[in-house]
DNA sequence: CGTGCAAACGGACCGCGGTCCGGTTCCATT
DNA sequence: AATGGAACCGGACCGCGGTCCGTTTGCACG
């Protein structure tokens, strides 16, 4: 009598099978080598599939969706610059004050979501909800911020600051209305010392 | 000799031509009845193109794109907000202290937002620039942050207060994290009041 | 080494946004 | 009223994201 548990109940992952890893690694594999080599924009998942040497199904099955497999691309930029951040060196890594960290997150942060706008856009199209790497951020800033006893509602100002580094904010302010990064830096920066100084004269 | 001018210069606005201005109207009033009655994310280009009864490419042609053709719905409620901004009853319209006014932007637009996020982001799905009413909501809260006698890059700073009423951000907070309306509100105004009450401590 | 089956596979297929192009319509000019 | 041509029209067509379904494959168990 061939089976397993008819109720597994919980534990018991049904691990992956070995073709199905196999496939996932050469589609990421192709889909990273075409994002550097074309552009995110310019990415099918038909193209994804061919270079992978994969039928197009199977790119879907592994990612769910083009904005899933998009997510999984960014990621790789994403640890890499949390390493930064966590073991890296000063002012983005630990080490300096958390004042002068901040700002260099705001730095950072700004340069990536500009350099990588539409590898972010596609990752997050349609989704609902923001990529995986916010969930870092926003608790980041939230460390920084206790750091610095910031008081109120901390969740809620974290999003307030991380509000305006949003691809589509940067987008707008850098290309269609031509201001200079660093003046864009230079008022999150300003944005954030207000935040922090404390609470309003009621 | 048949011909107009070969140098029209400036000026001369080719005018609609009638039939291309009904059809317009035509679109439009299927358009924004579609919208009402299934809700943005299930209305395709062909059924309104069927419900107007023109063809698919008139759509096109007298809108462009699918999000312009949203944009043109969404522009309807936000004329009738604008409305209600100029020259509405306080503390949205004129005649309350400019704080007042302020906390009042901040909760019908997160109100509007909300509700209407589907339309929002259809109509500035892809397309790379803030929606028109973007500008306007700019110049209010710019005209009021002038009145409050804010110092500072006036202009950013807006951006920083507009950016949290985005409703990409707003949905995050509500669906998925379950915050009350009411706290992102109050937050939000939180935020207003550190951002008016000056320059930090350098 | 068999055997059974869940899991994975791939290519045909679908729906939708967007474009093309041959035919039609409006309107300025005479 | 006739006319010429620019602007407009619509439906066939294309490419891409995403799904369906009949077939194959890896692997746990005997």
């Amino acid at each position: 009598m061939p089976h397993r548990d008819l109720i597994p109940l919980l534990g018991d992952p049904p691990r992956e099978r070995s073709d199905a890893a196999r496939n996932r690694d050469a589609v990421l594999a192709a889909a990273v080598e075409l994002v550097e080599a074309l552009g995110a924009a310019a990415v099918t998942m038909e193209s994804v599939a061919e270079a992978a040497g994969v039928g197009k199904a199977t790119v879907f099955r592994r990612f769910e969706s083009r904005s899933g497999l998009m997510a999984a691309v960014l990621d790789r930029v994403e640890a890499q610059w949390q390493a930064a951040v966590i073991g890296g060196p000063p002012p983005l890594g630990p080490g300096a004050p958390a004042r002068e960290r901040l700002h260099a997150f705001g730095r950072s942060r700004i340069d990536l979501n500009i350099a990588r706008a539409d590898l972010i856009e596609a990752a997050t199209a349609g989704s609902r909800r923001s990529y995986g790497a916010w969930s870092f951020h926003a608790r980041h800033v939230r460390h920084l911020f206790d750091e610095l006893g910031v008081s109120g509602d901390v969740p809620l100002l974290v999003t307030a600051v991380l509000a305006p580094l949003e691809t589509a904010i940067l987008r707008q302010q850098v290309e269609i209305e031509h201001l200079p990064v660093e003046r864009v830096l230079a008022g999150w920066q300003d944005l954030v010392g207000r935040v922090v100084a404390g609470a309003p004269a009621r």
